[in-house]
This record gives structure tokens, C-alpha cells and sequence, in this order.
DNA sequence: GCGACAG
DNA sequence: ATCTTGTCGC
């Protein structure tokens, strides 16, 4: 499935990084449960402008590589929770960076049609370390040597995050908002604000 | 065949 | 993801 999507990820689009809404992506598992957030938040100010939670079951195994079957069902029932659709998807996981060149973020992307990036807390593989100073950053490189990602530094002297495409835009845009969404920590607010949420909800 | 890798 | 002991720093 993911052999026959790909082709439909868009290299270009908006610039995610002065889009007016960003929503933040992230689920929690509670047995066999698992429960998903949507948080849209106004890039400008990072106040949050709506949320969304849905609840589901898990009915596919976690396989690297395989990860957006787990997920997608209930992140696509917390988006349509929504009252209207955020500029772009800020997802918990790759995009881009995927042995198929089609993770998570790409696949909610080509779904709904949105601009969407990937922002990762581990890489899928191994890669070089950026300096240390916020917004530095080095290449993701595919096996074919292809530059489908990158490692950024988003505070100083702390470990990077891995950001990459999704859909419908740039890594250049994609890094931008990324940078714009972590005035304070490491991880972007919408993913921090997803996480509490959901993992609060059950 | 072995290794290993999003959450 | 979750679990777990200790350490470092604001």
C-alpha cells in the first residue's frame, strides 16, 4: 500500500512556516486502547484554538516501518473532530525518513490532502550530528543517498529532533516551523499539548 | 542470515 | 509506547 501511495506525496506546496494553524498529532495506549489528540494552535501566538480527542481499538501490531497503520484510524477520527481544517499536520513520527520513503506523515498527508511534516524524536536510522546551537542542522540521507530529511537542533546542546516532509511542502519550511513551534522545549507545543492530552483523556 | 529502526 | 534508578539543572 504504501509502494502504491507514495507517488501521490507532493514536494512542494504552501510555506507550512507562515501558515496561520498548525494542529499537533499524538496518541496514547491503554491496553488494547488507544486514544488520539488533535491540537490546532495559532502559530503566531501558540495559543491553542480547538482540540479533539478519539478513542479506538488497536488492531495493528507496532513494525517499524508499518507504524501509520496503528495509528492512522484514530488520528483521521480526531481530525474530523475538528471544526475546520488546520493549515498543516505537525505529526509525531517520520515523514519522509522511512525505508519506503512514506512514514506517518506522509500517509495523513495524501489522505486528507493537507500540507503535513513529520517531526520525530528518533531517527529510523543512523545520522550525523548537527552543531549545537538552536536551528542547526544536518542532512537525512536515504540509502540511495537522496537528502530526504534532517536532524535539528532546536535547543542548545540538546538532542536533536528529526524533521522531513509529509506532504504538500518543503524541508526548508518544514525545519521553519518546526523552529517557530519550539520556542521553549525540544519537542514542538503541538505534539507536547497532543501528548498531555491524550494521555489524560482515558 | 543478522541486525534493527518512528510509537 | 511503557517501565525503571539515578543524575543534572533551572
Amino acid at each position: 500500500m504504501q509502494e502504491r501511495l507514495r507517488h501521490r506525496v507532493q514536494l512542494s506546496g504552501p510555506d507550512v512556516s507562515t501558515a496561520r494553524t498548525a494542529v499537533g498529532l499524538d496518541v496514547d495506549y491503554t491496553g488494547d486502547r488507544i486514544v488520539a489528540a488533535a491540537v490546532v494552535l495559532e502559530v503566531a501566538t501558540l495559543d491553542v484554538v480547538q482540540t479533539s480527542v478519539a478513542e479506538g481499538e488497536t488492531t495493528f501490531p507496532y513494525i517499524p516501518g508499518l507504524f501509520a497503520f496503528r495509528e492512522i484510524p484514530t488520528l483521521l477520527a480526531a481530525l474530523d473532530g475538528l471544526d475546520e481544517a488546520p493549515a498543516v499536520l505537525v505529526c509525531d513520527g517520520q515523514g519522509l525518513t522511512h525505508p519506503r520513503r512514506f512514514g506517518l506523515a506522509c500517509h495523513l498527508g495524501v489522505i486528507t490532502g493537507l500540507p503535513s511534516i513529520g517531526v520525530a524524536k528518533t531517527p529510523l536510522g543512523p545520522y550525523e550530528m548537527p552543531g549545537p546551537k538552536r536551528g542547526d542542522r544536518a542532512p537525512l540521507l536515504h540509502d540511495d543517498g537522496g537528502e530526504v530529511g534532517a536532524a535539528l537542533r532546536t535547543r542548545d546542546g540538546v538532542k536533536p529532533v528529526f524533521v522531513s516532509v509529509g506532504h504538500r511542502t518543503d524541508l526548508d519550511s518544514a525545519c521553519a516551523l518546526t523552529l517557530r513551534l519550539t520556542p521553549k522545549y525540544r519537542v514542538p507545543e503541538t505534539t507536547r499539548l497532543a501528548d498531555q492530552l491524550c494521555r489524560r483523556s482515558p
